[in-house]
DNA sequence: CGCGTTCTTGAGGATTGTCAATGGAAGTGG
DNA sequence: CCACTTCCATTGACAATCCTCAAGAACGCG
């Protein structure tokens, strides 16, 4: 249906890692079976929660979401296909925060025991794993500096900016345009803006031409233009070359 | 001179992991000589480099920063003595961010090669250390939550809590009081905020008795008062028990 | 076709920022 | 040890960004 790869956590590790056959295959049959379907806008894993599995994001978009007492609602993050949903938990005890689908979604589950066989029979892929999660604390970092420094403006920007790039690279940008499935209310949750003021915000991008977002498509006409608008620049999405010396090699 | 314990990342990690007399001694081992004096207010690591160490605070206070091309800059995270500085970049290939001292701080270096060899003799500590870098990851969620919905007061307090607990946790609180070497400009930096709105909440806190701040000296006269005001949890920090299995024991 | 969700718009207001100036504390150099 | 500089905290006045409330229009789904 998508033109997703079958597998986006292969193809993406596949481009950072250089997998070897091995540990190739090693991934695949541990990702075998186990696939959930979910619908859009529902939990995928709740805050609170001891998870026995890690589990993977094979299509549609998440984001990780925390809530005050009073209801006041953050989005942390958002996880494209391919990105892990609970990794970190797998060495903390509980969720501080929760996964939930934006979209339809499919997620793959891998028990514990399978995920350490997987871990012991791959050592690389600890490693890449390890790699995407500082890549994902990288982004939290940047996402301080928006939150504290960027005006409204700069901060859509910017986020915009973000998923183009990352959509890109696992191949789900077609002439600048992209599937955009947030609403207004998301992305006033993910900028700590209000909806209206996104809604005015999303007004003067597209007034100055540097978006066109109708219904649920993202069209970025001049990328580096709206990347200078919004203060974006990609270093901190560490996309560059794979890993820095793979294990000695 | 001060009450730091002579290693504090030792300590904290005897706390955390239960170290065994080899990795203790191994670490120990690691860390001998290249200690570094740094003065207050000075980049320990600059964004851009790429080292070829791994950092340690031993000693003083830190902070992560970042910058916008225009100046506008934005403190990403404290680090308090035991904390490492540039772990994620023993991975990722280049500083995304700066370190820079807060207060007279002392540092210790080693070298990659030591320290892979550390990570081989040692296998425990290689999980206390992703451990680390997940905590600070789940911090810097927390901060995207803050500087997203909480007011000026809630940031504020809500720092003050953050930084009393994990002082606590490295023995640096006497009787609610600990040392205080940040500037009202360094929490405006840290909390998106003017330094003139900082200064006016400071007072606040200080009418409403929930914080006294005198000179160089923090004092949280009821901890769970303020707590309550900032809407602070301190399950985002991640001091509970250990890690939830060592290995396989 | 009707209902709910999302988007849009207006008006008024609150929080927070900018500019500017002052006083004190701390550090520097002669 | 004192003059001088610099940094830091504080205050006032004013402005801007962004928020809340409210209501209507458009879109999508069953």
């Amino acid at each position: 249906m998508t033109a997703t790869p079958p597998n986006p956590l292969i193809h993406r590790l596949e481009h950072c890692v250089g997998l070897d056959s091995d540990s190739r295959a090693a991934l695949l049959a541990a990702m075998q079976g186990r696939v959930r379907q979910i619908a859009a806008r529902r939990d995928i894993i709740a805050e609170g929660d001891r998870t026995d599995s890690v589990t993977i994001l094979l299509s549609g978009w998440a984001c990780r979401t925390k809530q005050l007492e009073d209801g006041r609602r953050q989005i942390a993050g958002f996880l494209l296909p391919g990105d892990f949903c609970d990794l970190q938990m797998y060495m903390l005890n509980e969720m501080d925060h929760s996964v939930s689908s934006l979209s339809p979604a499919a997620v793959c589950e891998i028990g514990r025991d399978s995920f350490e066989r997987l871990l012991a029979a791959a050592p690389r892929l600890v490693r890449a794993f390890v790699r995407d999660l500082l890549v994902e604390a990288s982004i939290q970092r940047e996402w301080v500096l928006s939150l504290g420094q960027r005006s409204a403006l700069e901060r859509i920007g910017h986020l915009l900016c973000e998923l183009h790039v990352r959509l890109k690279a696992i191949g789900q940008i077609k002439a600048g345009s992209c599937a955009f499935p947030l609403t207004q209310t998301e992305l006033a949750d993910a900028t700590g803006l209000s909806t209206v003021h996104v809604n005015r915000t999303l007004q003067e991008l597209r007034a100055a031409s540097l978006i066109v977002l109708d219904g649920h498509t993202l069209t970025i006409p001049d990328f580096d233009e709206l990347a200078a608008a919004a203060l974006f620049s990609p270093a901190y999405l560490h996309l560059d070359r794979p890993l820095p010396r793979p294990g000695g090699r």
